[in-house]
DNA sequence: AATTTTTCTGACCGAATGGTCAAGAAAAGA
DNA sequence: TCTTTTCTTGACCATTCGGTCAGAAAAATT
């Protein structure tokens, strides 16, 4: 009665508003992570107001975790691109390329992950295990089998995996302090090609 | 009158309780982020009240930066042993496991630091431009001095230097999910090899 | 147009939080 | 021992914050 009925489906404006509150929020948790943000800066930001906000949601927690849910899709679609029956070396470095492409175009995204589990995950713990885990662990077996058959050079497949995360969101997570060492120079080409290179003499037979 | 006396030297109970205060700050900021700290979660792990707290330190703020600023002084340490005169691989391989080492030693001081630069370093921004803007030029010319004379291979110092500190601190930083990723396995002597290996690639001419 | 349903908001509320203060307890100094 | 200084705290305070609610405004439906 007081609520966007759970059993219709979303009206013109329900969609519309509830956009603009996912907007806004990833903005603000983005940039304040979860304690930081607030819910009225999320209203200021979305150009609504407070209650308004929470006709639309049951509360910060809701918002929070319906934008990592979101996320968590978008994040690990580049890793499931990657192609078995393609070449391996280079399956892998489009797979860097893709990553550090979403860490240039989606900073934000990058910095909402960030955050959530540099504070430990509280909550996104479950997706983790469930989602991330089994795709993490398909990968790897995909990568060891390509070590076995000599397309690739030996390594470890979860820590490459961690090297390529850690090495492209960085740019995303770390900009304040990218930026100040970096003072004007392009840094867009300067990581693509350094990337390139590191993965590929680490990669090749 | 009501201040611990700038001018004379701390007594014995003024260090104990500050080195209190500070340690268990570390704690709470690096678990909770800067916002999620609370006056009274930092009292409770310090064993002190809160109004004590506050009678060794002007406020939330002060307690913080007190701590980023000593965190500086460390976490900048392995950079500043670089030697100019020693074997350009050995010296850049070693720092890599300086750095290896400083992120599984002291994990809460890698998550205060990231946590900071992840809001866009607020609180750390002079610190980052007066103190590791030109260490980091320094060490970026004798990199580029040891590319020059063909002892490593041609990279960009500043890119290399953002890969080895995103892959060595991402273990202390996202350790939520490298240990969901990892379970039970060892994950530090597997880090190790691997990044040897990648940065020994990397870098042979 | 009349009615029902959805969308929106000003005014509030209780809890949490950073911080203050007067005065007591403990050390240190004489 | 007596006095002064340092250290400690319970009781408060003002603000912020997540959230509620009654009812107004706007859409949709009839």
């Amino acid at each position: 009665m007081n609520d966007p009925s759970p059993i219709r489906k979303p009206s013109r404006i329900q969609k519309r508003n509830r956009k603009r509150i996912l907007d806004a929020a990833l903005e603000v948790f983005s940039a304040h992570g979860y304690r930081g943000a607030t819910l009225d800066l999320i209203a200021a930001e979305a150009g609504l107001s407070k209650p308004n906000i929470l006709y639309y949601f049951e509360g910060k927690e809701e918002i929070h975790v319906t934008l990592l849910n979101q996320l968590m899709d978008s994040w690990l679609a580049p890793l499931r691109e990657i192609d078995p029956t393609g070449e391996p070396l280079d399956e892998v470095l489009a797979y860097v390329h893709r990553k550090l492409e979403m860490s240039h175009a989606l900073p934000r995204e990058s910095r909402l992950f960030a955050n959530e589990v540099l504070q430990g995950a509280p909550r996104m713990a479950p997706h983790l295990e469930t989602v991330l885990k089994p795709l993490v662990d398909e990968t790897a077996e995909l990568i060891e089998g390509w070590v076995a058959a000599g397309k690739l050079a030996a390594v470890e497949p979860r820590h490459l995996l961690f090297s390529i995360w850690a090495t492209t969101q960085h740019y995303a997570d770390f900009d304040a302090q990218v930026r100040v060492l970096m003072d004007g120079a392009d840094v867009k080409d300067g990581a693509r090609a350094h990337l390139d290179m590191m993965f590929l003499r680490l990669l090749t037979p």
